[in-house]
DNA sequence: ATCCCTGTTTTGTATGATGAAAAATGCAAA
DNA sequence: TTTGCATTTTTCATCATACAAAACAGGGAT
């Protein structure tokens, strides 16, 4: 009675390859059994077999390129994610969709500071000042500073030493780009976004969360605002 | 990320059934086109509609149980949650992925109690009121005391009114109540938990972000620390 | 050793077939 | 007329086979 066989063939392929993904018969990087090798093992047509690729690659667990032969990928925050992505994609064409996980991404990263503010050891210092350097080296590239913008966010989703944090902000990031890479890039913008850069550092190396939260808050609403003209009303 | 190029021929399948859900020709609730129609219209075979289906599922557009006919779901962030889980469970298999994740949520979960302490309407105060006090009437009866305890810590996500937190809270509920369910309910851990809400509750009627998320973090502290004592190390 | 050519392997797609389950239909009884 | 049931028709899930095209692997020419 606890029979779930009696869904998709499928469902067993999958199984049984998560599981060996899982415990490292099939190690990372390794491809997968090629089809007509499956069929014979589990006794299942080509059909299934490619249902199931199908559907590991869905679940994060394989990285299929098409003609390529599907490659194991260890699951991590990182596939996760990835495997969220296409339908995260929904989202954004929705009404109101990339204002609602723009400022899911405020409340977040305004927690992150809190934390970086409260306990950001020595080397996350030293990396905030690294990063917020070449940031301000960059102020004249604009192509250039959107790289050292992002990675300076990045290091607040680090400091937490949680792995779902840098995964989610390599989410944001993809999730955003778009609509980022569209927008006008100008040296004053850039200024503009690294003295608030530098106004976070600083509330952080005198530990007051408040304000580093309050000065996130203020540098992330005008980046809302920019892409709120830019393209008005999403 | 946007899939591949035109590799697949199933992946243009995809892209227009995609947007006929997005712009409403395919409403929420419908049934998808049989696959033969699929194969006339856009001049396929059935490996590739069927293929183009799969996908579909996968990206939360439509809801595919076996043997029945696929139905339209409109994309939103509940859908997103629920493509996400089925990759999450690999997460959660992994070294201190429950630990990770559990993290996370006390997190957002302390980022939120601060939103309502500090913005929380009239209407947010009486729903967390009056969950509060279902609680309080089910420390007896630890079912219902696990149902309204999780009702009350969904206001929490509910006050940004962001539909992002709403769809996350029931992601994490989903997602850690095989932990939760496995756990030994008692009459004193469901006082002590009710003490802890009403003390959450209390800083927020005091409009007092630190406490609400001091208050909220020795709870989940403390619940986490029973997970931790039922399972030994996940 | 490097590069190119070639045969083999593997994937992507198409077609036809079959059993089973769901949906539609028609008919009889109340 | 409406309800309940049995039968027919669709549709799905799977299998087997086939072929073109792209990737892979090995050998030969430079």
């Amino acid at each position: 009675m606890t029979e779930k066989a009696a869904g998709r063939a499928a469902d067993q392929v999958v199984e049984a390859m998560t599981q060996r993904i899982r415990n490292g018969t099939l190690a990372d990087g390794q491809p997968l059994p090629a089809e007509r090798d499956m069929m014979t093992e589990f006794g299942i047509s080509r059909t299934v077999a490619r249902e199931a690729v199908v559907i590991l690659s869905s679940h994060g667990l394989v990285d299929a390129k098409p003609r390529f032969r599907p490659v194991v990928r260890k699951p991590g925050f990182d596939s996760a994610m990835d495997a969220a992505g296409s339908v995260v994609g929904n989202l954004l064409a929705q009404p109101d969709g990339v204002k609602n996980l723009f400022e899911s991404r405020i409340m977040i990263e305004a927690a992150l500071v809190r934390g970086a503010a409260t306990s950001a050891g020595k080397q996350d210092i030293i990396d905030l000042q690294n990063a917020l350097a070449a940031n301000g080296a960059a102020v004249e590239d604009s192509d250039r500073f959107y790289q050292t913008d992002v990675a300076f966010h990045e290091v607040f989703y680090k400091v937490s030493g949680n792995p779902v944090w840098p995964a989610l902000h390599r989410a944001y990031a993809t999730w955003l780009a778009p609509q980022w890479e569209q927008m006008p890039r100008l040296p004053d913008r850039n200024r503009e976004n690294f003295a608030a850069h530098q106004a976070i550092f600083d509330a952080i190396l005198l530990r007051d969360p408040d304000g580093a939260e309050a000065a996130l808050r203020r540098h992330l609403a005008a980046a809302w605002e920019q892409v709120h003209l830019t393209f008005g009303n999403i």
